[in-house]
RNA sequence: GGGCCUGUAGCUCAGACGGUUAGAGCGCAUCCCUGAUAAGGAUGAGGCCGGAGGUUCAAGUCCUCCCAGGCCCA
């Protein structure tokens, strides 16, 4: 017989076996067919808006399967919203600019620093940048696409677009007419292979371990009392610095010793501070001390310097200053100076009006005419100035020392801290409003708020702003030529076209272009050029809630509307990077952060739990993995899988356990249904449920649980918590499928509109819940599950409302008797177990001890028995107190919330009792005990009692609860055993030979004794069982049929 | 050196307000159930909840210190 569903049901079988990667692929096609995100939007326009900011990826590089983990939850939230009713504008963004863009464009062309730009053409190389960026937009395009991101990549914004720039260029002149734009000259981190400074952020992410000489110098001392009898000892990590030292800096206060001792097998006198002497000497070094004195003592007294490569000007220098910041933390309490590469060094050396001198070009190399290091790269001097001063005999003693020394973040060339004119805005002088903002912000996990990223507000110091480098947005300053103080901040090309006269409005902003456009002012001498730099990239992606929209030059009102947003998230390295520049370029300019939740994630992991990398060879790529396993799963996981704040290690068995248990499982539960809806030709539209009122318990229940889901999971997602959300949905699609549908089967064979209707109500809710973090399957069971049985369903899940929680029907107390229920099948199946008979066995009765047990409702009880296969269950009371032994414990939560420290006494009285006699007078309301001669009423909650059948029984117990099965065997449930044994056997049979489940069959038998006896009892039982037409007590005509128990033996056929 | 996070079963992790038999999944072994299921269930082995103090009638949970690992920063 060929399988036909009904024609009266709106329902089609879903299929049991899906291919969730080949579904997904289908759901995309049909969104970008019917453009159901477009739709979305258009549909919540004009609702009131709650607003999200895309942090813009940088557009370098290809996206790895990290990206998906921040993108899931700028997708769920949106999603959720939009449900809900608010109008969510989403709108992708591309962070075009930077340095990473460039050294990826240097390496394509081979090149190796500026000067090759330079020469190869700033017009041209900006085109190329432009023109990476256009490339790697298209890649993440695609996992955007793949991964159900909904983001609105048309009208995305790309920091690159003149709009964009112009907008940067409005709040550069607003933050320059607040006097908080200024030059400085300063010692800064800086990239000698990049060619320019770096913001704190960014050296912030570039730190790198490595082993550099640690070494201690002498400098011999050349005035005062000790001249000639004594050496200075100093100590640094940084030899390439030491020809161009300065001075050595003492601490005022600290005190310092005059050492003589034996070094190297010569007798030394050295000046060291007191706390280090030992540290430096070494710990079993005799020493004798010459001298006690402080630092203010050796100001000013001379020394000879490590090296005379470089020549200094006239005037004093190479003398002992005095410095607060000196610590005796490490080295030797005197301080190498060096203020060329020092800003603190720098800041002392002034004072005490001393030179800098920089024997180190901009490209990090010594300059040629340098001695012994000339052309030398500065680092890669350090093991021939190291030796030199060993064969001098200045060189105490040198370590290898490993400790974190700041690199570029992208070419990973290590970093020079370098004096060198550059533009800082003067962040630190917004410092307390910064503070007052972040008062404000409710970050998500709460410790990043005062912990990681408020330590970085407190520790504020001015955003070095400007970058000697080519594509980024230019710093719109321009500078008289004749007289350099005079400035000129330009906020858009219009205002440049009116300053010069010429119609810039088509001008591309960007370097070459730019830097030709001059003009000069009504009654001042001299043209007017712009300032060099371009800037710090982070500041353009700072700029997005105002530069997306081109305002205020364009779109102000869009702009006013979406400030502040309700929500960013991004991993925890953007707390001092877009995080930071976000708040800060929005309190510069407007007073106020633009936004107010922040989501701040832990680090996606390797399945070895490390960083995913190259040289690891331990990547995983985004698309494949979503490919086998599906963006759901993968989703799921970002989402739900562990916590969101934690470093997380992503796996292939990690995702196919996520599809096994939460995808698979919601998926049958939906397939399971439309059999029994189409098969039983159900048709809500003609056969409503009953109202749930009217519905069996179970049906009840299952509605009871929806509406517990359905608040918990909402209030979770306001709170911005989807592992609570995603923990709540994954039990309950176990507890439907496991419990609800595994109790209900016979119900939906039967084609019950109470229960087909219950499900199709819960798969209704659940689908929706679970819309936003699985898009892709929810979609697909929304359109072929849902829907058909709703009269005015949204083609799309996407495009339904958020489910209300339905009051009517939550029944806590519902819910705790089902919980009693499940625990009892539990221990029932354990007493199975240990008892070795199985659940097939029909038995005759069990008793059962549980609290509440007599106000559980029958059907419930009677859920307990069929389950457990029992004919009877009774309270363990029952079978007589000679049978039962009693426990009774005091229940502390409750008696120690009202007696407090008494609540050990009273347990003690409780156990010195005769149990059954308490227990007794605690059923019947009149218990209580005698504690320091006083009487304490125990009440209702104040003990827990066990009640444990003795012989003749198999038991289990636990949490207060225990069932007692009777083992007592007779010919007739033996007999109902077998007949239950065949009955599996033919269902295996049927399902073997691919039969469908309302296939009607024949069957055949053959059996002795009392397998004969009771199939010929139970004949027409065993035949509506596994729906056969005809049962024959014989053999079929051909095959050898399937064994069966007791020698029998029985075949199948299609009817 | 500072800040933050983490430490619970072989592995991955849950454990609101402190409450007396500390849970789940994976893996392993042995069974059971199955008329949707790539599922489900039971049992077993496996835990001084990183360590030491303290608060409390009661601490995996709160406090202090220490140890180990990670991240971020000096």
């Amino acid at each position: 017989m060929e399988h036909v569903s009904s024609p009266t049901s709106p329902f089609r079988p879903l299929p049991a076996q899906v291919d969730l990667p080949a579904l997904e692929h289908e759901v995309l096609d049909r969104w970008a067919a019917e453009k159901v995100f477009a739709r979305s939007l258009e549909a919540s326009a004009g609702r009131p808006q709650w607003t999200f900011y895309e942090g813009p990826p940088t557009a370098n590089g290809r996206p790895g399967t990290h990206h998906i983990e921040a993108r899931a939850f700028k997708d769920v939230f949106p999603r959720f919203k939009t449900m809900q009713g608010y109008s969510v504008p989403r709108r992708a963004g591309w962070d075009c600019h930077g340095l990473p863009v460039e050294i990826a464009v240097e390496k394509e062309l081979g090149f190796s620093g500026k000067p090759d730009i330079e020469a190869y053409g700033i017009a041209e190389f900006n085109a190329r940048c432009r023109e990476s960026v256009e490339r790697h937009v298209a890649d993440f395009s695609e996992l955007t696409d793949r991964m159900g991101y909904w983001v609105d990549m048309s009208t995305a914004y790309w920091t690159m677009n003149p709009e964009y720039v112009e907008s940067v260029w409005w709040s550069l002149k607003t933050i320059f007419d607040k006097g908080l734009l200024t030059e400085d000259h300063r010692v800064a981190p800086y990239c000698p292979r990049c060619g320019t400074g770096l913001s704190d952020h960014e050296v912030a992410q570039g730190y790198e371990t490595v082993t550099d000489p640690s070494v201690y110098v002498s400098l011999p001392i050349t005035s005062g009392e000790w001249a000639g009898k004594a050496d200075l000892l100093i100590w640094t990590t940084t030899p390439w610095t030491l020809p161009s030292n300065t001075a050595v800096a003492v601490n005022p206060d600290v005190t310092y010793l005059v050492v003589r001792a034996d070094h190297a097998g010569t007798e030394r006198t050295v000046v060291v501070a007191e706390p280090l002497v030992t540290a430096v000497l070494g710990a079993d070094v005799p020493y004798e001390v010459l001298a006690t004195t402080t630092g203010c003592d050796w100001e000013r007294v001379h020394y000879q310097r490590p090296f005379s490569l470089v020549e200094f000007p006239e005037g004093d220098a190479h003398y002992v200053l005095l410095a607060d910041y000196v610590t005796t933390d490490s080295g030797t309490g005197l301080v190498h100076q060096s203020p060329a590469f020092g800003a603190e060094d720098l800041a002392v050396c002034r004072s005490y009006g001393l030179p800098v001198v920089v024997p180190v070009d901009a490209t990090g190399h010594f300059a040629a005419d340098v001695p012994l290091v000339g052309g030398h790269f500065f680092k890669a001097a350090d093991p021939t100035l190291v030796q030199d001063m060993a064969d001098r005999g200045v060189l105490w003693r040198e370590q290898r020392y490993e400790h974190p020394y700041p690199h570029c973040w992208r070419c990973h060339t290590p970093l020079m801290y370098y004096a060198q004119p550059s533009w800082y805005i003067r962040t630190s002088s917004v410092k307390d409003q910064l503070l007052e903002q972040n008062e404000g912000t409710r970050w998500h996990p709460e410790n990043v708020q005062w912990g990681r990223y408020g330590d970085w507000l407190h520790n504020n110091v001015d955003w070095a702003l400007s970058r000697d480098r080519y594509w980024g947005t230019p710093l719109p300053i321009w500078r008289n030529e004749l007289d350099p103080a005079h400035l000129v901040a330009v906020g858009s090309l219009a205002e440049l076209s009116e300053l010069t006269g010429r119609d810039l409005a088509d001008l591309d902003p960007h370097r070459p272009f730019i830097d030709d456009v001059t003009f000069t002012l009504p009654g001042v001498e001299g043209e007017f050029r712009r300032v060099r730099q371009v800037i710090d990239a982070w500041y353009d992606s700072g700029s997005m809630p105002f530069a997306q929209w081109g305002a205020p030059h364009r779109n102000q009102e869009q702009f006013e509307a979406a400030y502040p947003a309700q929500f960013i998230c991004e991993a925890i390295d953007q707390t001092r990077g877009w995080f930071y520049t976000l708040m800060a370029v929005g309190t510069l300019v407007f007073g106020k952060s633009s936004y107010e939740d922040v989501l701040c994630l832990g680090h996606i992991l390797a399945e070895d739990g490390r960083k995913m990398s190259k040289h690891l060879g331990n990547i995983i790529e985004p698309i494949p993995l979503m490919d086998r396993h599906g963006a759901d799963a993968v989703r799921w996981f970002m989402l739900a899988g562990g916590s969101p704040w934690q470093a997380r290690r992503v796996g292939h068995e990690t995702l196919s356990e996520v599809v096994r248990k939460v995808l698979l499982t919601y998926w049958n539960t939906a397939s399971f249904f439309t059999l029994y809806a189409s098969t039983n030709g159900w048709d809500p539209a003609t056969t409503p449920a009953p109202p749930a009122a009217e519905r069996p318990l179970l049906d009840r229940w299952a509605l009871a649980s929806l509406a517990t889901v359905t608040d918990g999971v909402t209030q979770a997602l306001e709170a911005f918590d989807t592992q609570t959300a995603g923990k709540l949905l994954a039990g309950f699609v176990d507890d439907l499928s496991n419990w609800y549908v595994r109790r209900s089967r016979r119900r939906f064979w039967d084609g019950d509109a109470a229960a087909l209707g219950t499900l199709h109500e819960v798969l209704d809710g659940l689908t929706r819940l679970m819309a936003p973090f699985t898009p892709f399957v929810t979609e697909r069971v929304w359109s072929e599950v849902v829907a058909p049985g709703l009269p005015d369903a949204p083609d799309s899940v996407h495009l339904s409302s958020w489910p209300q929680v339905d009051e009517a029907a939550r029944d806590d107390e519902l819910v705790a008797q089902m919980e009693v229920v499940r625990r009892l099948v539990e221990l029932g199946r354990s007493a199975r177990t240990a008892s070795k008979v199985r659940t097939r066995q029909p038995l005759a009765r069990a008793l059962v001890a549980a609290p509440g047990w007599a106000d559980l409702p029958r059907d419930l009880v009677a859920e307990v028995a069929e389950e457990l296969n029992v004919a009877e269950l009774a309270p363990v009371a029952e079978a007589g107190g000679d049978l039962v032994d009693v426990g009774v414990k005091v229940d502390f939560r409750a008696v120690g919330r009202r007696m407090g420290k008494q609540v050990q006494a009273v347990a003690q009285a409780v156990a010195a009792r005769d149990a059954a006699g308490l227990v007794a007078d605690y059923r019947a309301g009149t218990a209580s005990v005698t504690v320091d001669g006083a009487d304490v009423p125990l009440v209702e909650g104040d003990l827990v009692v066990t009640e444990t059948p003795r012989e003749g029984w198999t038991v289990a117990s636990g949490g207060g609860l225990t069932v007692a099965l009777d083992l007592t065997m007779t010919p007739e449930l033996e007999r109902a055993g077998l007949v239950r044994e065949v009955v599996r056997l033919v269902q295996d049979a049927r399902k073997a030979a691919g039969f469908e489940v309302s296939d009607r069959i024949q069957l055949w038998w053959t059996a002795d004794g009392q397998l004969a006896q009771a199939l010929t009892e139970a004949g027409d039982a065993l035949a509506a069982e596994v729906l056969a037409t005809t049962v024959h007590a014989g053999t079929a005509g051909d095959g050898t049929g399937v064994e069966g128990p007791a020698g029998g033996r029985v075949w199948v056929a299609l009817a």
